[in-house]
DNA sequence: GAGTGGATTTCGCAT
DNA sequence: ATGCGAAGTCCACTC
């Protein structure tokens, strides 16, 4: 077994960002482990392992080598040598326990609600490494379907010219009404908003909010698709439905509220204006 | 800089499962990624970073000591101390280029299609350790809505006494139908399938095929929704549309599939029988 | 706690 | 390629 190694922020000396140890006995990583998760940190373990997950539904993982992270709050998981997705996995909120058996590391995640565990078997083991990591830094995203919704808010000719919002995240009875207005002639408009090209069932959700908003008022309504673009069959439907569409990019609406002069009024919405 | 190490699975002496080195500089990383890159191995790197993402969104992510991920097969992950989600990824195809900038590692992921780039500063590295996993183990799901389709195809006495199925995943207007057949009384059954507790949305699926084979046949038709259970006020919307509901457990659908009696007319079904 | 719908959803399958 | 729906989806938000 080689020796551990203790490497961290060269800005703060002192402080361990990092513990790695290599090929550690199946004990010795069960101690490494235990203390880990007792305080909370982050583990990186490398190795040969199998993995059962008995919940929702149930899955077996024959041996192979894998990448698990062990995360302080509670989640899990266990990545192969290739896919974007984690073969198993567990949310935050998991109570880990470890132990040894048959000369393997064991690590269980549980958690209730749903009743859920996630058993790995290591039986040979690469790498392990402890991280106390320090991630302060803010994530921001734009062009979300919320950016699209406030960008109509803050300026609604981008839907078109005479458009007043009444109000946004309207219930109905199917659901909710993305934005709810009147148009320049007085009637009432349903609007639904989609980042991706809209599909057949976007415009089946609208309709459905026409539908009800219809059944409500006594007034002209008009319920209008607003998406980047249309899926093939789209146009056709909407033209069956009577529904308008109007295209609109998302990060176009993302660069209107990152505007300064607008950034206020953003503000205000956030903050349920 | 620490040096480096190399450690791998002691049953395959000379393979190197894994070289881990700590601490390296700006120019030593470039070059240690760029070299397990061309060679599509797995890369874990541990240090302060911060990411922008340009595509189908985009993001920002500030400085932050963070877990990155490199799979041969072009994914990519970039994990925080928490979640279960990485703040910012790719899936596989990506192409990667290694470069240094400001006395800082930089690694470009790039894709078609949809286009987009994820871009990932290092400017102080703690660990990066490049692994040849090797991974043939196999995985094995139980209880998907899958299962229970085919556990029903096998025993249609599990929906309903007399329940005959016709086919199974039909395509008709709105969609496709999980599986249709005829009852005991000679009428035609829609039935869908969920795996988890049924919502509203599960109920207004089915009613749509129910309409959808109503208005092309010229017999009654029924619906039936087969979930575990169901969600509040679904079994009022339930009876308002006329349709039925059987509880099922997709577990006990799982179980019955793998009894070995059984497991040849699984077979038959997954080859398209 | 359950219900609702979005997501840089991803993934697999069928056309 | 595109379309469609499932997923152990996860997640944030509201009631």
């Amino acid at each position: 077994m080689s020796p551990s190694k203790v490497v961290g922020d060269l800005t703060m000396p002192g402080r361990r960002a990092l513990v790695t140890v290599q090929n550690p006995a199946v004990e010795k990583a069960v101690q490494i482990v235990r203390e880990a998760l007792k305080e909370r940190k982050v583990l990186i373990i490398v190795g040969n392992c199998w993995v059962d997950y008995r919940g929702r539904a149930s899955s077996k993982l024959e041996p192979g080598e894998r990448i698990v992270i062990l995360k302080g709050d509670g989640s899990v998981l266990v990545h192969r040598p290739t896919g974007y997705e984690p073969v198993n996995w567990q949310p935050p909120g998991c109570l880990f326990s470890v132990s040894s058996t048959n000369n393997a590391l064991l690590i269980r995640a549980i958690r209730r609600k749903p009743s859920e565990s996630v058993k790995i078997f290591f039986d040979n083991i690469y790498q392990v490494s402890v991280l106390r990591l320090i991630d302060k830094g803010e994530f921001s995203l734009y062009a979300s379907e919320q950016d699209m919704q406030r960008a109509i808010l803050l300026k609604p000719s981008l839907l078109e010219d005479g458009f007043k919002p009444i109000t946004y995240e309207k219930k109905v009875e199917p659901g909710f009404v993305d934005i709810y207005g009147v148009d320049k002639n007085g009637r009432f408009v349903v609007v639904e908003i989609k980042r991706k090209p809209a599909g057949r069932e976007a415009v089946l959700q609208l309709a459905k909010y026409v539908d009800s908003v219809r059944s409500m008022v006594n007034r002209e309504v008009r319920g209008v698709l607003v998406a980047p673009n249309m899926a093939k069959g789209v146009q056709r439907l909407l033209v069956t439905l009577g529904l308008d569409f109007k295209a609109l990019d998302p990060k176009k609406c993302a660069l209107i509220l990152t505007r300064p002069e607008t950034k206020r009024l953003v503000d205000f919405f956030e903050h349920k204006g």
